[in-house]
Parts: C-alpha cells; sequence; structure tokens
DNA sequence: TCGATATTTCAATAATTGTTGTATAGTTGA
DNA sequence: TCAACTATACAACAATTATTGAAATATCGA
C-alpha cells in the first residue's frame, strides 16, 4: 500500500454516494449485485451510478464480473483490508503509548 | 462515527498533501509542531498549507493550540482510531468468513 | 431477426475544491 | 510603542469532480 493507493481509495470513500455502494456490497457479499440493483436500492440514475462505479473499480475497491448483460460488482474486501492495515501503521507508528493506551486493541471481527 | 463523519474524515485524507501533513504529525505525536514547522518539513506555501489545515482540524483529524503567536497542531489519534473501527466493521459486518480467511487479524500494534 | 433490457460512453454543464498573492490580525521582544 | 514575525482571511482564478440526458453497445427472450 503505496500513498499513492490510499489517498486514491481515501478520495474513493470521501463521497456519501460511493461510501453507500461500499457498504452495499460489503452486506451482499460475496454474492455482489448488479448494477441495476445498486441503482434501484439507492435509488441513484444509472448514469451518476456507474461514473462512482467506474471510478471505485478503477481504484480497485471493487470488482466487476460480467454476467451477460449485466455487470455484477462486489466490494474487494482484501483491499479493504490491506487500507485498514496501512492506516493502523500511519496511526501507530512509534507511538503505540499515546494512541491505544484508553481503549484496548480488539482484533478486527471479534465482536461478530 | 456516523457517515456523515467518516466521509469527511475520508475527505480529509483523500489529498496528499493532507495526507502527508497527518503522517508528519503522527510521526511527531505527542508533541505535534506549529505551522511554520509543518511548511518548512514539506515545502508548502503558508496560505497553502493553512487552507489544508483548518479543513483536517474541521474535520476532527487535527487539534490545534495557541502558543503565543504559533499555532500547534497535532494529530488526533482517538478519531484516527475511530475511523479504523468503523471501517472494520464496514469490512467485517456480517462477513468474517470472507473478509479474514487468509490472513489472520493482528492487534494494532503488536509488531511495534 | 426484432424489440426490450442493462449498462456504459459521451458531451454539456453545474458544483466543488485547490492554489496563489495580498492584506489583516495578533504576538513578541526591545 | 514599534518593527519583526506567525499565521490566517480574503479574493481571484485554475483545476477537478459530480450530475444529467441522449446516444451507443451488447445481450436476452420470443
Amino acid at each position: 500500500m503505496d500513498k499513492q493507493l490510499a489517498t486514491s481509495l481515501f478520495e474513493s470513500l470521501a463521497s456519501g454516494i460511493r461510501l453507500d455502494v461500499f457498504r452495499l456490497l460489503v452486506k451482499h457479499a460475496p454474492a455482489g449485485l448488479v448494477a441495476g440493483e445498486i441503482a434501484a436500492l439507492l435509488a441513484l440514475p444509472p448514469t451518476n451510478l456507474s461514473f462512482h462505479l467506474k471510478a471505485m473499480t478503477h481504484a480497485g475497491l471493487l470488482n466487476v464480473t460480467q454476467e451477460g448483460r449485466y455487470q455484477r460488482y462486489r466490494a474487494n474486501l482484501k483491499v479493504m483490508q490491506a487500507l485498514i492495515d496501512y492506516l493502523t501503521a500511519e496511526c501507530c507508528s512509534g507511538h503505540t503509548e499515546h494512541c491505544f493506551d484508553a481503549k484496548p486493541v480488539k482484533t478486527c471481527c471479534d465482536t461478530n
């Protein structure tokens, strides 16, 4: 994870629409959703959704596969994990004592 | 951490300059740096830096305290931790099995 | 093949964000 | 008080990003 990838991922998440899309696809992992379903669920004009899907796919946040005339989108959870790791490293780097006194860090999924 | 806060934090991190500022301030935690030091270290015109510092402070990513004629900026590590938790929840929600097969999750600071 | 469907591309425009220089406000030390 | 210094506010402009409708591409079912 280099700085350039990190910034483009943050850019991908820095819009309400794109964050909604990503969360929706996480909720529907691993099956994913086709573009029309996303548009219907989020009540977005297809053109606009396509614009954001393209951006997110280009950034690597989503994967897309063709299914006949449908395009199925899936959240790229590995990239998200890498981003969390990057952020964690940024947050901690050399300063564990200041970052995590108050609140013991839990592992990622231990609340599920 | 609601969606609106999350998006404004991502927006704050979605620029090379702002990401550099944040990483610099994490490196200099907990002392922080005054605006002029940041400008010098990152070779930025003061006006432009001020623009970005204001945005980051407004988003809650930085804290600022006045020291005479200097403004001292510090990384808000608690907010960063909250953002990591949010992202982790988004990433995992109901899908731990798909998100973290390959790579066992480590606690945030165990590599330091 | 043909009409209906799904999605994207393109072009036009609107809206937002980033950068720079100049001016201003506040602080310091003499 | 005054000159030097730190930083921000403001205004102008540049650049990027978001949104929309119309047209194009490709697939499907009959």
